[in-house]
DNA sequence: TTTATTTTTTAGGTTAATCTAAAAAATATT
DNA sequence: AATATTTTTTAGATTAACCTAAAAAATAAA
């Protein structure tokens, strides 16, 4: 069945609502992220669910069916290697590939994206520490820890971002926070529960709540 | 100003058909590379023209302008760079390349472009032979000819093809046929205009004149 | 130079995706 | 339990890109 690049927007977007809950997702969050009237939503989730893609059913919300799941899953994938692609190979930097693998998710290629896999080194995850679904869209679960849930005086390296924001992952490659970096709890400010971190061993700097919030670590043995 | 991805292709379409003649477009060639029917044409020609991107006056034909000339060219450049990267760098033949280079040329980003450019090597044409616009939309004219107007006799490079189809180049991938070959031209058949070819000083072979026509040379000093 | 044929345009509709405004249903508050 | 508020859906339009059938213009043939 033909599939337009709008059914895979509304799909994707869906899909992303539902990893944060097991809850019914509501023409309202659908329509926000999709950045358009909840009107034109219900109009898509009855398409949607006519293609046999989502189970809807009116005032009730909208879920997935393991057919729309697999449709998502792939355009994630998509995504996530073109957007290896952008900072490997092309030399883009983190905070600059979303949008342009806000197109790029859209090609529709087997054999290019099996390709694209193979040439990236069959990588996991992308340059954000988003988890790459493999082609059977089994996307490993990554129990990653936001930073702002972390006790003070522990030891973790940064694993990935909550945001794809071009602002936010701007800010963080002032501070000189990149994937992989090894942050080290100084102290945490009851006042505005903002943090002192030390990263890479370097003099501690001073990190928003808002910030911490926004980064995936993994904490150190 | 927005442009679609099927004003896009209109361009192209339009384009490609003036780079054979100097005369204005007719609305029926651009309906039969369209795919599409002529009354369709007609509905967009007259909005290509509101868009200053051709000129048209009905039952005239059609012209680009120069605005429609440079995005039209754009528009080549990026089919013809992500070709050279399907099979430069993905291993793709080239005769798969096409129809996933039709979906690549829509994607907008200068900066990819550019690196994209830069990270082929620059090259200065297509898996085809095809010569690849410039930053600033300026085409080399490359003065091949079709290997069905060579004399007996002459020995010549094979530079290019006329024709993107699969089945085509498949047909030239048997015949050892590839960019770079070749050709001694041993002898031409009055009967069919057919050719008998010595590919690389191999046992000359069998070519018809609808696949020596096909084919661009460059002919040997 | 009429007449016939071909090409192109117009007229009137369809479909996908969107919108605004109004109605209906669900949820929250007195 | 009744009322108020929020959420969602329906009704009715709009726009882009396409279609078929009919009319008009251009070109070719008699
Ligand atoms: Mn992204
Ligand atoms: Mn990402
Ligand atoms: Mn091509
Ligand atoms: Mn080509």
């Amino acid at each position: 069945m033909a599939i337009s690049f709008t059914e895979e927007n509304y799909l994707k977007v869906i899909h992303r609502l539902s990893e944060a809950t097991s809850e019914d997702i509501s023409t309202n969050a659908v329509a926000e992220l999709m950045q358009t009237k909840a009107a034109s939503v219900t109009d898509m989730l009855r398409k949607l669910a006519d293609k046999g893609w989502v189970n809807y059913q009116k005032y009730q919300g909208v879920r997935l069916s393991p057919a729309g799941e697999k449709i998502a899953l792939s355009i994630v994938r998509k995504h996530r290697l073109w957007e290896v692609f952008l900072v490997d190979k092309m030399g883009f930097n983190w905070d600059e590939v979303h949008e342009i693998a806000e197109q790029l998710e859209h090609i529709e290629s087997d054999e290019l994206v099996q390709k694209l896999d193979a040439y990236l080194g069959f990588p996991k995850t992308d340059p954000h520490g988003d988890p790459i679904p493999n082609k059977e869209g089994i996307l490993p679960e990554l129990a990653y820890l936001h930073l702002s849930d972390i006790k003070a005086g522990k030891n973790c390296i940064l694993m990935g971002v909550a945001q794809d924001s071009a602002v936010f992952l701007q800010l963080l490659t002032k501070l000189n926070l990149s994937l992989g970096a090894k942050l080290a709890i100084m102290e945490i400010n009851e006042f505005d529960r903002s943090f002192f971190v030390s990263i890479n061993d370097a003099e501690p700097i001073f990190i928003s709540h808002e910030v911490a919030k926004n980064i995936l670590v993994k904490i150190l043995a």
